[in-house]
DNA sequence: AGGCAGGTGGCCA
DNA sequence: TGGCCACCTGCC
């Protein structure tokens, strides 16, 4: 594949290896590899694919496929999120009177969030109930491989619209290694394609109604609805509550014997409207410090 | 070899 | 609401 020369992205607070790594592939999005030799994260969304690097002044570089020039410096940008004041959020966050959130926050202080496409977000959490995060991007490869569009001839492809998948079967959703997962995703796929643009009309809902839409689609509970909003909408005070969050709220916080919609209940009113984002943090620390 | 993993939905009280 | 359990599959 012939790829464009690497161009330097102008961010105001640049990434670390370490912050650029667990953005990428800390359980966001699952579409995204590091090749090893080179050093290199490579990563598809919607039709795009582009490589990542940082350079020798840990400035951050992108290089895509020659012939995709429909992936503009923009977008890319917009998928990044690279013009937004993180600073200024983390600022928000109640890190003054909380000393665990604030060890969170110094261990990553360059973590950010994903601008994901929302029908590719809602896939790939449907996919991941009860799996590692290794797991699942194999899946969310699996359904590109066999169901996606081509994004280059040869390469990956893009994972599959709602359409593919209501287009393919359960048992063939097994084969790929969805496992009780196919059901679901194949039943929601149904729905999806019988109500055209739903998915457009809940992203711009606020969260409350979004949610409410999202979770009566089978296979999406509360956890699934929140990262499909905080990943996928910008919807920031989505809270997702997995055993991760759960660990760090009972033994950091205290909160033994609470029950989960209680678990987010707290988190939204403690950790205040950029709830998702100090999450991400929480996540983040809680998995890598062990 | 059995238990568990970024959950959900079904049942029961 | 709260508790318990089945559900695919791969990995330790």
């Amino acid at each position: 594949m012939k790829w464009t020369d690497w161009q330097i992205l102008s961010i105001e607070n640049p990434f670390t290896a370490n912050s650029l790594r667990e953005t990428l592939d800390g359980g966001q999005a699952f579409r995204w590899s590091l090749i090893e030799a080179e050093n290199i994260w490579q990563g598809t969304w919607g039709p795009h694919l582009i490589q990542l690097q940082l350079d020798s002044n840990q400035s951050l570089q992108v290089r895509r496929p020659i012939e995709n020039n429909f992936t503009t410096e923009q977008a890319i940008r917009d998928y990044l999120l690279l013009d937004t004041d993180w600073n200024a959020i983390i600022d928000q966050l109640p890190w003054r009177s909380d000393s665990h959130l604030q060890a969170s926050i110094r261990a990553f202080p360059e973590l950010r969030l994903l601008n994901q496409p929302f029908n590719e977000t809602l896939l790939g959490f449907m996919c991941s109930a009860t799996k590692q995060i290794p797991q699942i991007k194999i899946m969310c490869a699996n359904l590109a491989n066999e169901l996606g569009d081509k994004i280059v001839p040869s390469g990956p492809n893009a994972l599959p619209t709602w359409k593919q998948i209501a287009q393919s079967s359960e048992e063939f959703l097994r084969s790929l290694g969805l496992g009780f997962r196919a059901k679901n995703i194949k039943r929601t796929a149904d729905l999806i394609v019988q109500e055209p643009n739903c998915l457009e009309t809940i992203e711009s809902l606020p969260y409350e109604e979004a949610k409410e839409r999202l979770v009566a689609f089978p296979g999406v509970g509360s956890k699934i609805a929140d990262c499909t909003l905080l990943f996928g909408a910008r919807k920031y005070e989505a809270f997702p509550v997995d055993t991760w969050i759960i660990k760090v709220l009972k033994t950091r916080y205290g909160l033994e014997g609470w029950s989960n919609p209680q678990l987010e209940r707290f988190g939204r009113i403690h950790l205040g409207s950029y709830a998702g984002y100090a999450q991400q943090f929480l996540f983040a620390y809680e998995r890598t410090s062990r």
